[in-house]
DNA sequence: GTTAGCACTCACAAGGTAAGAGTGCTAACA
DNA sequence: TGTTAGCACTCTTACCTTGTGAGTGCTAAC
C-alpha cells in the first residue's frame, strides 16, 4: 500500500497547509500553490488518500484535514531534519546560558528559550537521581541544640536540614556519628541508602544512638527523599491561547487543568523511554493528551542521570522544526553538565 | 450624604446577590428575598443610589450592578467579619499542616489552602530576609579542588554553593577564611553583608587572599543574592475559569499573561504596606487588574522578616469570607514560624 | 489518466422577529 | 409625603430564515 509519489506530495502540502492555517485544506488551494495537477485531480487524489485513512473530512462540504496516521506518516517518513542555521543556534545558546548561575537554573531556562522559539508549552524535567551516589555526610553544630545535616552527592549536588536535637550534643559526638553515616552510606546510590535499615548499620554509644534514631535519621530519609525528587518546570502555558485549536473556553480549561496537576504529568512525561519520542494524538495513552501531540528528549548528566525535556502542543505542529529545537537543547544541555563534572576532575 | 438604613438594606441586598450571580439584579428580585418594599420603591430607592454612584446600569433595560465605590462601603462598613466556625478553621489547619517539612513548603501550601477555600487565585510570597542575620560562615572542603561555602542565618536558612578552587586548599587555609568570614560577618543582616567591601576586610596570608577573592568572594556573594531572593507561589490559577467574567477567551489570556509575570506580579504585591490590604478595581495602581480586587495580608516570621499571603479575584468577591480566610492563615503562618524560633531558644 | 462543469452540501454571517427582564414615569392611594 | 400599581418603553437574547461561499462528488469530455 505504498503511495504514489503524487499522491505523498499531495499529503505533505495538506499537511503543511493545515499546519500553518489550521482551516482544512481544500482542492483548489493545493492546485493553485503546488502544481501537482487540477482541483479535479487532486480531489481525486484526496478521496483515494481519506480511503487510505490519511485525510478526513470534517464535513461534506470542507476541505480535508490530516489524520493522525498522516502526522505519523509524516514524522517517520517526510520530515526533513530542519538544520538550524548558525544564527539560530547562537541566539539559542545566548538565551540558555544568559543569567544562569545553577543547575536548576539551566533546567528551567531550558524550558523558556524552548516555549519562546516553538510558541509552544514546553517542559523540563530535572535529572532523575536514582542513581546519584553519597559522597560524604557532615553534621555541623549551629547552636547547642540545632545542627545541619548535609548530604553531599557525587553529582555535586548538597542538601542540608537544619534538625533539632532534644538534648544538646557534643561536637565529639557529632563528628563521630558523621563519620558513621558517611563510612555506611558513601558510595551507595540514594535509592540504596533508602533501603538501609539505618538503625542496625550503626555502633555508637548509647546516648549518639539515641540520638541518632529520635533526631537525626528522620531528618536523615527525608533529606535523601528530597534529593531524590525531580522538579518539573513549564513554561509558555499562555502560548495555548494563540491556537485557534484553544480558542473554544472548555479546551482551554481543561488544558489547563491538565497541566497543573504537576504531579500527574510529571509521571506521565517521566516514564517515556530514553532518546526523543514523539506521541501524536490518540497514541498519547492520556485520555487529556488525545489532541495533543507530545515531544520528549533526554538529556544526561555525567552520562548517568537523566532528565527531560519537550513540548506539548496541537497534533498540527512543525514537527520538524520543534524536534530540531528540542535536540540541540538537550545536547547543550549534556555538554553544559559534562562540562561542569569534567572540570572538577582536572 | 449618609445613606437611609433602607438605602443601606438594599445596597447590602444588591451586592449580597450580585457577588452569587454575576448578573445584575432587578428591583422584583430583591422585593421578593428581602422584604424591603414594592419592586416600585426598590426602583426608586435604587434610582437615588445610582445617582449617589453605588450602582450602575449596563443598560437602560438591565438590573442594577454595584459599583466599586459601593464594594469599598461595604468593605469599610457593612462587611461583618464571618467568623469561621471551629470546624472550618480545623479544616484549614489540618490541610495547611498535613505533608508539610519546611518553611518554604508550608508557605507554599498556605497558597494551596487559600485557593481552595475560596475559589479563587491564591499567592503567597515569601519572607523578605534583607533583616535577616548571618550567623555563621562555614568552608567544607569536598575533594582536593572543590569546597562547599555554608551560610548560616540567625532565621535558621541554611544555604550552601559548591565552589571550584583554582588550586588545592588545604583544611586549614579553609578554616583560617571561614574563621575570618564568620568574625567580619556574622550579626550583620544579608543587606548588609553585601554592601561591605569583602576583600578589603581580610587579613590572611596573600595565598589564601588570592583564592578568597578569585574564587570564594563571588560565590559569597551570589549566595547571599540568592537568600535575598524571595519566592512568589501562586495556586489556583485555574479557578478563574469558573468565574462567568471570565468566560471571555481575550479576558482569560490577559489574566494568565499577567499571572505569569511572575516578577511583575511578586514586585507589586510585595510593595504593598503591611497589615491586611483590599483593593477594588480602579484603585490598583496596575492598568490589568482594574477590573480584579487584590486582597493580601502580611505574616511574621520571628517577627522580623515579612511575608505575604492573599487572593486575585473579581471585584465582584466575597469579602467577608475571604478576608477571614486570609487573616486566618497568616496567623496560623506567624504562630508556626514563631514556634520554630521559640524552639531554638528553650 | 486528467480535466471541466455542474449539482449538491454544509458552515457561517446577516437580518428579522418574538420573548423576557427590567426600567422610568405617572397617577392613585394611605 | 412616602409607597405602590400599571403601563409604555428599552434593550438583550435566543431563534429562525436566508443568502453566500467554499468545497466536494460525480459525470462526461478530452
Amino acid at each position: 500500500m505504498d503511495l504514489t509519489e503524487r499522491k505523498l506530495k499531495i499529503l505533505q502540502a495538506v499537511i503543511a497547509d493545515f499546519v500553518r492555517t489550521a482551516e482544512p485544506v481544500g482542492s483548489r488551494t493545493i492546485s493553485k500553490n503546488y502544481e501537482l495537477g487540477s482541483p479535479a485531480t487532486i480531489r481525486n487524489e484526496m478521496s483515494d488518500l481519506e480511503e487510505l485513512g490519511y485525510l478526513t473530512h470534517p464535513h461534506t462540504s470542507s476541505g480535508r484535514v490530516p489524520s493522525e496516521k498522516a502526522y505519523r506518516l509524516y514524522v517517520n517518513e517526510m520530515m526533513g531534519k530542519t538544520e538550524l542555521t548558525q544564527e539560530q543556534k547562537d541566539a539559542i545558546a545566548r538565551d540558555l546560558y544568559s543569567n544562569v548561575t545553577e543547575f536548576e537554573n539551566l533546567i528551567e531556562r531550558a524550558a523558556h528559550v524552548l516555549s519562546e522559539i516553538t510558541n509552544l508549552t514546553a517542559f523540563a524535567i530535572s535529572p532523575g537521581k536514582e542513581q546519584d551516589k553519597l559522597k560524604y555526610i557532615n553534621l555541623l553544630p549551629v547552636d547547642e541544640r540545632t545542627v545541619i545535616l548535609m548530604l553531599v552527592a557525587e553529582s555535586g549536588e548538597v542538601s542540608n536540614t537544619a534538625v533539632h536535637l532534644d538534648k544538646p550534643a557534643s561536637e565529639d559526638t557529632l563528628r563521630i556519628l558523621a563519620k558513621n553515616m558517611t563510612y555506611n552510606y558513601s558510595g551507595k546510590t540514594l535509592s540504596e541508602a533508602l533501603t538501609i535499615d539505618i538503625i542496625k548499620t550503626f555502633k555508637a554509644d548509647a546516648e549518639a544512638m539515641a540520638m541518632f534514631e529520635h533526631n537525626i535519621a528522620p531528618s536523615f530519609i527525608r533529606t535523601l527523599e528530597d534529593m531524590l525528587n525531580v522538579n518539573l518546570y513549564m513554561d509558555g502555558l499562555t502560548h495555548i491561547f494563540s491556537l485557534p485549536e484553544y480558542n473554544d473556553i472548555e479546551k482551554a480549561k481543561t488544558f489547563f487543568e491538565l497541566v497543573s496537576r504537576k504531579q500527574d504529568i510529571m509521571q506521565k512525561l517521566n516514564s517515556r523511554e530514553d532518546g526523543m519520542i514523539i506521541t501524536i494524538g490518540g497514541e498519547n495513552e492520556d485520555e487529556e493528551l488525545s489532541d495533543c501531540s507530545v515531544i520528549t528528549a533526554t538529556y544526561h548528566v555525567d552520562g548517568r542521570l537523566v532528565g527531560k525535556l519537550g513540548v506539548i502542543g496541537p497534533t498540527r505542529m512543525k514537527y520538524g522544526e520543534v524536534t530540531s529545537v528540542v535536540e540541540y537543547l538537550t545536547d547543550n544541555l549534556s555538554k553544559a553538565f559534562r562540562l561542569t563534572e569534567g572540570d572538577n576532575d582536572d
